[in-house]
DNA sequence: TATGAATGAGGGTTCATTCAT
DNA sequence: TATGAATGAACCCTCATTCAT
């Protein structure tokens, strides 16, 4: 990036291969399930290298996880900003999760079982507080979306809280399918789809019910 | 239930008080943070005990899950298939799947963190194969009613196995508010709710995109 | 002891041969040099037995020194107060520390360790805590001796405090001689000749100075 | 000092700082509690630089006892040596003690702390013998003047050693109250009440007993 | 000579599992 | 069958020491 001594460079090179190394490992295996020397080994370190660069397995976890989700979150809050119309945004929140997460599949399985992983000890209580903040921030945003969206008559008028959850839902649903059940599909047609039922629902117009 | 020995009856119901203790530790603290003695204490039984009637923490695992699993996918196939038409089955599904979680509120939490959990041991590779199995079985069942209700008109030309997916995000979705998120909302209604805009979709109706 | 049920008095046995087991490694390497494991060795059981018994290393190591030192503030002040007279208390007490830290010479060893270690991690301050406060109880009581002694017109009228620290100091001084140099002399002969030096000063009678 | 070469000056300069942080934490936290990193930090150097002027943890703190310990015998002596008479030289005794390591006190800590630590590892074993033959040669002064005493009819007649190891007891005593207890008190009278004490004994003249 | 990241053996601690009673 | 102390492999983490720059 900017001119750093070279001490200084290699300093984050090699705390990027461990993180590398780290994500590979948590996602295949999961938290409790891989040990710090497994990811010294992964990295072509020694354990007390892994220590120099962070305070505990806990900490390394963290930064893996913050800066991800920091990143996940920024760029979805931009693309969605940049769209135009309710409409946009929605096929815009859609097909960015899932361009993420497809991009970074390892990190989604890590995701999954952190945001599922019930009762983590206090190091990671301030992870899981710090996620759940982003996520309602980001919940927010959607909200704000279908708010906007049904005031505009674009929408029908229900509660714009569950057509988010919805949202998030059916993106969750596909990423599932790809990623936890090994289902290896086209991709962006699938995203367009998804869309389109999340969208127009699956009846038929004028069919009535 | 029926007439059994004395010997017979009280150690099922012993057995029963292992899983129900389990089930509360597990949803609780989850799989790793949950120890054989712990569940043992709030059993009220010894450690010793839990190995009379489990082989291992792996086997009393899987027999909470399987137990729960199996009832799940029972009662579920059993009132979709008494459901009359592909839209009322669908409305049944996502109902049936909301009541019955609300239900067995720990046991999905155990379930979303199994589900999730990357690379089990050995052990549990075995359950996770079961009930992929099982699961695998069950979205048959979904994919089968899209593609009736495509065939009838009923549903528009999509391709059924993703709206069998997105069928499940919608569900997930909202149980995961209620659950991990801990939002506390009316019930019945917001059922009824996602089940209208999975079957309408967001969009009013008449209006183009 | 009472009448213990079977369980419980083995437990305790068990208890009380790890904390020998203890004793002898602390006293002859020290707390630092000695691993949890050794002390396991020692008592012929292994480590988890000794974290069902003990906290931590820290907690087996806090019993062993407050067992042992409360039980030697005790002795010395039952003894101190059954003695007869300042003189006859002061013989009482230098004799009391010698006999009682020659029996329990493993314990001296660890005690003096203790006593002039610097900045126990915070488990160990608590007990160090424990340890200065009983300490100043007793210095409290010597103090005690020597005011009593000097309002009697027995002792010679000085700060009773210096005198209390030097009463300790010429017993410690001995039992030094004996401990850390390995000098194996005589015992209570030598004891006689302490307290009469710590009586009468070592320059003989009338002579000026 | 002499004329040395820049170079040697400087390294010299800078063996003494490291000394110098090493005594100041040794003293604080005691020898286990301390870093090589954070004797390195305080020194402000690297620890590649202490390791370039100490082979190891063990020699850094073996210098810093020899140099102290090597300093204060050599004090002792001398200061005794130019003392005229068995009772002068015994008040010198006790005075040189107290002054010298009210000076240093950091190294009467560390100086308590290796006395007593049990079995130090095979390098810290040539230390210890290093410091016990050293102190052994200043016991063996302290009889001298004893027996010197005893012979002159100034002193009563007793064992030398005893009244010899009597004297470090009292010094000692004195210390750990101003140390270890962090008793703040004045300090040259109580030196010379010390000197009385030892000398005169507690007992009034002419009290039988 | 100074630097500080890398190394890895070793220590404290946990916990699933066993087994004598 | 129930009990609960005993077992010991495995984990996280520390820190004295090395070595490329």
């Amino acid at each position: 990036m900017e001119e750093l001594p070279r001490r200084e460079r290699e300093r984050l090179q090699h705390r990027q291969e461990m993180l590398e190394a780290a994500e590979r490992l948590f996602s295949q295996k999961g938290y409790h399930g891989t040990t710090m020397q497994e990811i010294a080994d992964e990295a072509e370190f020694s354990v007390g290298a892994l220590y120099n660069m962070f305070d505990s397995k806990d900490d390394l976890f963290t930064q893996l996880i913050e800066i991800r989700a920091d990143e996940y979150f920024q760029t979805a809050s931009e693309k969605i900003d940049a769209a135009a119309g309710p409409v946009e945004k929605v096929r815009t929140a859609i097909a960015t999760k899932l361009a993420f997460f497809r991009e970074h599949e390892a990190f989604f399985r890590i995701f999954s079982e952190f945001g599922t992983d019930e009762c983590p000890k206090p190091p990671l209580t301030a992870l899981k507080a710090h996620f759940v903040e982003k996520y309602l921030e980001y919940e927010q945003k959607l909200r704000g979306i279908f708010q906007e969206g049904v005031r505009q008559g674009i929408f029908a008028d229900r509660d714009p809280a569950l057509m988010a959850s919805c949202l998030e839902g059916v993106g969750n649903a596909l990423l599932a399918r790809w990623v936890h059940l090994g289902l290896q599909e086209p991709w962006e047609t699938q995203s367009e789809e998804i869309e389109n039922i999340f969208l127009h629902g699956v009846l038929v117009r004028n069919n009535g019910q």
